[in-house]
RNA sequence: GGGCUCGUGGUCUAGCGGUAUGACGUCGCCCUUACACGGCGGAGGUCGCCGGUUCGAAUCCGGCCGGGCCCA
């Protein structure tokens, strides 16, 4: 045990954390399958694992921590799991350019390997943040998408849905990117701005504005709106495409807008979604004219291989010369790219695979979950309300899950593998039964793998342990915790899964975190150079720095920016409770502390009770995730009421041998503790130091606090004195006094009896004397204060005429109210409290001076 | 263009029907046996603008201006 004189002066963050880090089992924070208490799940968002654990992963994890170490300390039996959601693109990008490759130079069994082990070492590096930002995570239940048991488990959701008919295959309009040569989903489509031509020519003398003359041979028709006048004898006709001269329909369609361009638009297979749209809804035929690497196909004709680019170009350069175009137009356009490597994306019809999207059922289950905060459902709802068409979820890649089907080559049926053969890669294994239709022996697999949504959008049937047969017993998870930029992708995606594959809900609450902004309040960009690492933080100012940052910084669910001075604040926070620690432990140390003592002195029960107030604060901010509210109410009660206030008013009885200084050494205890327990979710290394130094074991194995003290004179009392305290220390400084210098006699006229111990006396360092009759002073009064929620319900429309006639009472009416008062000629009854006088004090002698508290009044002789 | 969200002292932030919270910065005083990484105090705001509802609006409603996010 060391003793509190020998604790080190301040508080070393590094030396600390490292130490306590070491020392932590993870044994600790593992979720007890057999356990009787409550279980409390978390869904813990899997991380791409880039390699770096960024800003708004920690604010993300914080929040997770935060509960989760509170929901332990409440008696639940927590699971915070953490994943990896390993399959994409940018890990095969990465591979090519660190390997120099491209994909096709390696066998893809030789890729996948490669992209495996740059994944490990990805995961490992993360992990290390994890632990560093003491984020108490359940590692016996990790788990990693690339691997067999967990990529085994997509793969039966994937047949479970084509069983019962959420998945099939068919060719239409996907988007695609043409770099990644992948169909993408509509999630996966991100929009960016950018400047085009509008270009004009004639279709048979019809003039037609396009911003894409490279899709001229995609041509499939023209439209125009049906009550636009221009066009009103097109109808029923056909026109030619310049420069391939193919004919196409006109069409009338009321979505064309006149006003745009000359009116009459090309349909081309496939321009945009509205394309799809009319394509679709006039039935028109298909015109393939780009391929999925982005170059023109023999349709093109003489643009066959060249890049849509450089086709568009040479079209142009075509059409100037053959003097077709008319004139061209700058127009500022929003276009479609991928998300992950922003090229623009093409509309392709594919043959691909599709998991059906049923709105309705989606928007129920989504309704059954408790939004924090309630408003980013709306985010769903919107998003829902507008699907257009299914999520397209095969991709023509390789390092993903493999979608485990085969082709017959004799007739062409289908061939699902067994359930316990999974998980399989087609490509490299056989059905291990001939076809079921015509008894075949010869397959062609499927090479299409799947969509990275399809992995993790199973993470909360994984860790609920889900295994194909009916629903989980610990399903549904309590808690999905995560960012609001993927309510349209991740949290969509589970929910469509959750309801598919189990007919239920995936969690009961779901909490939505802001993003980080940069200290210039715009999102962190590279470009930007705005980028705050955790690691930055930790080197700084250690992970309990980092973490308050991440309670307090903002309210839970808004956008947060990141913010230095937070930062330091939060560990100027942590010095003045290791102060506040070293007094109270050498303070206890002194004669020990006695815990069955009543507690007599005012000063003692009026803690008490503030101490109350705040557990209850604290506490229902802690279950409704504001952490912002529940940080600043433990601050504001260790620093301002324990501290500046409490503190230095019993401060004398503590270095006095006083038979109250028990009563005071019991308080300071239970302060102590509580404010360790409130702390150790927020704060886990400070508050674990601070708790051993008080009491053996843990601070994280202890209950959440439960201490309630009810005393509401003490409350009120207590509140005079340390405010009189104040006031007075207030006007020593104002007098130039040091605050311990002797006053003199100080005389309380309060109508309260109070025995505060003498504490007054010490803490000001005067001769103190409570009175409760009236001080014989003269008076005036300056101003009324009326308590307007007394006033405005009571008189309503006649609120400014009663405190009118208020203030034209005489003084003794005004000291005590008379019962009735008469507004426009009718007398009406004067509510209680309605309003109060405020007195100034005239000294009669020049040796008093005189401090108004309230309504208390306090008369200060400055030598005795 | 639509939906959601925000606009509070120099900066950031809480509040979201009863007269504005805290932090940082700034200025003054104080080295009082836990802490000068501290204490005490001061200055600084017509709560984006304009209307409306109300006895009373930063807070509710409508419009406008400006930012952010998501989507056409």
């Amino acid at each position: 045990m060391v003793l509190a004189g020998q604790l080190p002066k301040g508080y070393d963050f590094a030396e600390v954390e490292e130490r306590w880090r070491s020392s932590w089992c993870d044994e600790d924070f593992y979720f007890d399958s057999h356990s009787k208490k409550p279980p409390f799940i978390i869904d813990t968002p899997p991380p791409y694992p880039t390699g770096n654990f960024h800003i708004g992963n920690a604010l993300n994890w914080c929040y997770i921590d935060f509960f989760a170490r509170f929901k332990r300390m409440c008696g639940f039996n927590v699971m915070f799991p953490q994943g990896w959601d390993c399959h994409g693109l940018p890990t095969e990008v990465k591979v090519e350019e660190t390997n120099n490759i491209t994909k096709n130079d390696v066998s893809r069994e030789e890729f996948r390997r490669m992209c495996r082990e740059l994944t490990i070492k990805n995961i490992e590096q993360m992990r290390q943040t994890l632990r560093a930002m003491a984020f108490s995570v359940d590692w016996s239940n990790e788990y990693i998408t690339m691997h067999p048991d967990y990529f085994k488990k997509t793969q039966l959701s994937f047949l479970r849905m084509l069983q019962s008919g959420y998945i099939y295959q068919s060719e239409h309009p996907v988007n695609f990117c043409t770099r990644c040569e992948t169909a993408i989903a509509f999630a996966e489509v991100a929009y960016d701005e950018r400047s085009t031509r509008l270009n004009y020519f004639d279709f048979d003398g019809v003039e037609i504005a396009t911003t894409r003359p490279e899709l001229l041979a995609a041509c499939v028709a023209v439209a125009v709106h049906p009550d636009d006048q221009r066009y009103h004898n097109l109808k029923g006709k056909t026109l030619h495409v310049p420069i391939f001269c193919h004919p196409v329909p006109v069409v009338r369609d009321e979505a064309v807008d006149p006003g745009f361009g000359s009116g009459a638009v090309m349909i081309c297979t496939f321009g945009d979604k509205q394309d799809v749209h009319w394509w679709k809804q006039h039935n028109l035929t298909l015109r393939k004219a780009i391929d999925r690497r982005g170059r023109m196909t023999a349709l093109a004709q003489k643009y066959e291989g060249m890049t849509t680019a450089e086709c568009r170009n040479a079209i142009l350069a075509d059409m100037k010369e053959q003097k077709i175009l008319k004139r061209q137009q700058d127009l500022h356009q929003r276009v479609g790219t991928c998300w992950r490597c922003k090229t623009p994306i093409e509309i392709l019809s594919e043959r691909q695979w599709f998991v059906k999207i049923k709105p309705g059922e989606i928007l129920d289950a989504a309704h059954q979950i408790r939004w924090y905060p309630e408003h980013m459902l709306r985010r769903m709802e919107n998003w829902v309300g507008q699907m257009e068409w299914d999520w397209c979820i095969s991709r023509q890649r390789i390092f993903a899950t493999p979608i485990p089907i085969w082709f017959c080559r004799k007739c062409g049926e289908m061939v699902v593998p067994d359930e316990k053969d999974l998980p399989v890669d087609p490509t490299v294994t056989k059905p291990n039964h001939p076809c079921p239709s015509c008894k075949s022996n010869e397959f062609t697999a499927e090479e299409d793998v799947l969509d990275t949504w399809m992995d993790s959008s199973i993470s909360v049937l994984n860790v609920t342990g889900w295994d194909g047969r009916g629903v989980p017993r610990i399903f549904p998870a309590q808690i999905r915790p995560q960012g609001h930029d993927i309510i349209r992708t991740w949290a969509f995606y589970t929910i469509l899964r959750a309801v598919a594959l189990t007919g239920h809900r995936p969690w009961d609450q779901i909490l939505i975190n802001g993003m980080v902004l940069g200290e210039d309040g715009f999102k962190m960009s590279k470009s930007r150079g705005n980028i705050i690492v955790p690691e930055e933080i930790l080197s700084k100012y250690g992970a309990d720095a980092l973490r308050q940052w991440a309670a307090a910084g903002a309210a839970t669910g808004s956008d947060i920016m990141f913010n230095w001075n937070d930062v330091i604040a939060a560990s100027r926070f942590q010095t003045k409770m290791w102060n506040i620690a070293r007094f109270v432990l050498l303070q206890l140390e002194k004669e020990g502390c006695e815990k069955n003592i009543p507690v007599t002195a005012l000063a003692d029960r009026w803690l008490l009770t503030r101490l109350s107030d705040t557990v209850v604060k604290v506490t229902e901010s802690m279950e409704q995730y504001q952490f912002d509210t529940a940080l600043k109410g433990i601050r504001e009660f260790a620093w301002d009421i324990l501290a500046d206030n409490y503190i230095e008013l019993v401060k004398g009885r503590l270095y006095a041998k006083d038979a109250s200084r028990k009563s005071a050494c019991l308080v300071l205890h239970t302060a102590y503790d509580a404010i360790c327990r409130m702390l150790a979710p927020f704060i886990p290394y400070f508050a674990e130091e601070c708790y051993t130094y008080l009491n053996s074991g843990s601070v994280h194995k202890q209950p959440w606090v439960k201490f309630t003290y009810d005393d509401p004179q003490a409350r009120m009392e207590g509140d005079i004195l340390s405010e009189v305290v104040a006031e007075v220390r207030k006007f020593k400084h104002d007098s130039g006094l040091a605050l311990n210098a002797p006053l003199g006699r100080v005389t309380i006229y309060t109508p309260n009896t109070i025995q505060d111990e003498g504490d007054a006396t010490r803490a000001l360092n005067a001769d103190v004397r409570w009175r409760t009759d009236t001080a014989q002073l003269d008076r005036v009064i300056t101003d009324i204060e009326f308590d307007r929620s007394v006033v405005g319900p009571t008189f309503r429309k006649q609120a400014q005429a009663f405190m009118k006639a208020v203030r034209a009472l005489p003084i003794e009416q005004l000291v005590t109210p008379p019962a009735k008062i008469k507004l426009e000629g009718i007398n009406v009854a004067v509510p209680k409290n309605a309003f109060t006088p405020r007195f100034s004090y005239l000294d009669g002698g020049a040796t008093v001076d005189v401090v108004n508290v309230g309504d208390v009044i306090v008369t200060i002789q400055r030598s005795a």
